[in-house]
RNA sequence: GGGGACGUAGCUCAAUCGGUUAGAGUACCGGCCUGUCACGCCGGUGGUUGCGGGUUCGAGUCCCGUCGUCCUCGCCA
């Protein structure tokens, strides 16, 4: 036996416990806090297990500088607490450590960031220093439930025969959808992979493979603007399955689920989940992504608005459109300003007006109240509403997919504003955990400003007819009215994933490239192989993918990604931590065949911060590098003016 | 790309109608303190008010521009 000391710990911080008084142990840790009573000295000790309080001898706190945040190596004797010594805030507040050696493994100045709790420090601080930033409990707490969330999901699935099977990351651009990252080839001068929008393509080779069911943790990348709930790359659950339809998808799902929700967080959820097709949801919520945990349905009012005499309702229901609205509960007071305020927010999603009107028998109050004179046309329209004496109606006269957008917006705002959404008794309560499967919406989606029809899900997505209302057969059918095989899975109003029943026939697909305006060249160029694939032998399959950054918000009860994962980006699409993304030496671009050309900087906007660092300028950034809008390429080759000059 | 909010000490914030030397809490440093645990008490250091212009006798405050952060619309098959 060495009797040489160490470093080494034998118990985390979270750990002691009166059990162990007597015991010599050693703590590793950071410095989280320094009480100095004069004679005595108290220091407590943070790992990501707990907070120990040391205390420290004055010979040796005489002798050493324990700053905050430094890291130590606390060997001492553990000893108990008495009486009003103990600590019961904490589960080491029974016992405390008497140090008799420290040893300083790492200094630190006083960190940018409170570690005690006390005040919050702004996101752009934590993300610069995240590293500070994830030593807060909350954030490990974030970070170590995403873990045990997704190993259950992971074990989940597992169990159910289903194999995990990584795909690539550099892969091929796709032509719909969000834009991609490419990635330059180095190899092949002038050609590019891309990042994955999701493993789509992949997953479903891998069923006509024949692996019958497969699932990943798959990084998904999209260039697009951020979100609270958004970020550039995010995670997805994704997972692939042969031989199905939708109610295959959706009980493996469930299961999967219950499983992972009572193993990660000892929730027992209400299965199944409700199923609601997309019209319904749309109907009811004017959303397809309804917060079923309140009430506050759309309430159709077009066959009173028909016969009504009031012009604005009439043309709308006349003119193809609808007349709906919200009924709001006396007991709620919705005042002339509420009102005011609801209409303004009405206007800017792109409604015309609001209409209202304080029901009565008697004809009501309110802008409609004239047009509900006679008591029967006042009950009828309270009957339509499901509206009592005194309750608000809230109407909407649009086209129709507008005034469901408006009320649908109006709905979720009222139930925040109003408190609708009930008080959970504790995350254990079923009743705060109200999925729901929305189904069968539209194959296609019609694009104003492109003039043409988009895949509302994805081109790969089935459609409910087969056929295709004909057209397979060389009929030419609405495609607005075409029905798809997609899924959500949607949680308390957030969209947590999508799916769908795919398209295993190559004529069937090939079909609807033909019908989304790609044509047989690029067909064949962008998903030949694809197309080939399904031609030799494809199973019917399906398969839905969940997303994991939020759903492991969602279940934290917290509103931004950001919260749970480790290094996100602003809303500027920034790394604040590495300040990516960078400019990159003009060898690598010349390297990767790649010219660069961005505008000429304008003499105001030149960066100073991080320019003029007080480190000399590094090789990755050449005083050139942000004077010229071109790196990496000969002068002269300057394909756009320079307004600067 | 559009809209809104914000930017003051390491951190969180204040500063009246444009008016004295830009303050507070906290952190940090020093002193005192033997049972604290957000220790307490006393003292101290700490500021290019994001940056650049402009108006003004005078700008943290008003105007213009710009950069950054957050939320949001567009966008996200």
């Amino acid at each position: 036996m060495t009797q040489q000391p160490t470093w080494r710990r034998t118990h985390t911080c979270g750990e002691l416990r009166p059990t162990h008084v007597g015991a010599i142990v050693t703590l590793n840790g950071w410095v989280q806090a320094r009480r100095n009573l004069g004679g005595i000295y108290f220091l407590d000790l943070r790992d990501r297990y707990g907070l120990t309080q040391v205390v420290i001898p004055e010979a040796i706190g005489e002798s050493v500088k324990l700053g905050p945040e430094y890291v130590l190596s606390v060997r001492g004797k553990v000893s108990a607490r008495v009486g009003s010594q103990i600590n019961n805030e904490r589960a080491t507040g029974g016992v405390e450590v008497i140090a008799e050696a420290v040893e300083v493994l790492s200094s630190s100045p006083p960190p940018p960031i409170d570690l005690s709790g006390s005040t919050e420090t702004s996101i752009e601080t934590r993300l610069k220093y995240r590293y500070i930033d994830l030593r807060r409990p909350a954030m490990q707490r974030n970070l170590a439930h995403r873990s045990r969330f997704i190993n259950a999901m992971r074990r989940a699935f597992e169990a159910q025969g289903f194999l995990e099977i990584e795909t690539p990351i550099l892969t091929k651009a796709t032509p719909e959808g969000a834009r991609d990252f490419l990635v330059p080839s180095r190899v092949h001068p002038g050609e590019f992979y891309a990042l994955p929008q999701s493993p789509q393509i992949f997953k479903q080779i891998l069923m006509v493979a024949g692996l019958d069911r497969y699932f990943q943790v798959a990084r998904c990348f999209r260039d697009e603007d951020l979100r609270a709930d958004r970020q550039l790359e995010f995670t997805q659950l994704d997972m692939e399955m042969s031989f199905v339809e939708e109610e295959d998808v959706f009980s493996t799902w469930e299961s999967v689920l219950r499983d992972t929700f009572r193993d990660a967080m000892g929730i027992e959820l209400a299965l199944p989940f409700p199923r609601m097709r997309w019209e319904e949801a749309m109907e009811r919520f004017g959303v397809d992504k309804p917060d079923l945990r309140f009430g506050l349905e759309l309430h159709a009012a077009d066959e009173w608005a028909k016969s009504c005499e009031f012009q604005v309702f009439r043309s709308a229901v006349s003119s193809g459109g609808r007349v709906m609205g919200l009924t709001v509960a006396a007991s709620h007071n919705l005042s002339r300003k509420d009102i005011t305020e609801l209409e303004a927010l009405a206007k800017g999603i792109g409604a015309k007006g609001l209409a209202w009107w304080k029901a009565g028998v008697a004809g009501g109050s309110g802008p409609l109240a004239k047009f509900c004179a006679t008591s029967e046309a006042a009950r009828a329209l309270m009957a339509a509403m499901g509206a009592a004496e005194g309750d608000t109606c809230l109407f909407i006269a649009d086209r129709k997919s507008l005034t469901r957008k408006v009320l649908g917006e109006l709905r979720n705002q009222l139930g925040r504003r109003l408190d609708l959404i009930p008080k959970s008794n504790g995350p254990t309560d079923p009743a705060q955990w109200r999925f729901t499967w929305v189904t069968h919406f539209p194959l296609f989606e019609w694009d104003e400003d492109a003039r043409r029809y988009f895949s509302a899900h994805h081109p790969f997505t089935a459609p409910e007819d087969w056929s295709l209302d004909g057209a397979l057969e060389g009929k030419e059918p609405d495609l607005g009215q075409l029905s798809s095989r997609a899924y959500d899975l949607v949680l308390n109003g957030w969209e947590l994933g999508s799916g769908s029943v795919r398209i295993h026939r190559a004529d069937v697909q090939q079909k609807i490239f033909s019908l989304l305006g790609i044509g047989p060249e690029e067909q064949q160029r962008k998903f030949g192989f694809f197309v080939e694939a399904l031609s030799q032998g494809a199973p019917p399959h399906a398969g839905f993918a969940l997303g994991l950054d939020r759903t492991t918000a969602l279940t934290l009860g917290l509103d931004n990604i950001r919260e749970v994962i480790a290094f996100p980006k602003t809303a500027s699409a920034v790394d604040l931590m590495c300040d990516a993304p960078s400019q990159v030496d003009p060898e690598q671009l010349v390297e990767v065949h790649v010219r660069c050309v961005v505008p000429a900087p304008s003499p105001d906007s030149t960066p100073t911060a991080s320019a003029t660092p007080s480190a000399p300028p590094t090789a990755s950034a050449p005083p050139t590098a942000s004077a010229t809008p071109i790196t990496g390429a000969p002068p002269g080759a300057m394909p756009t003016p320079n307004p600067a000059r």
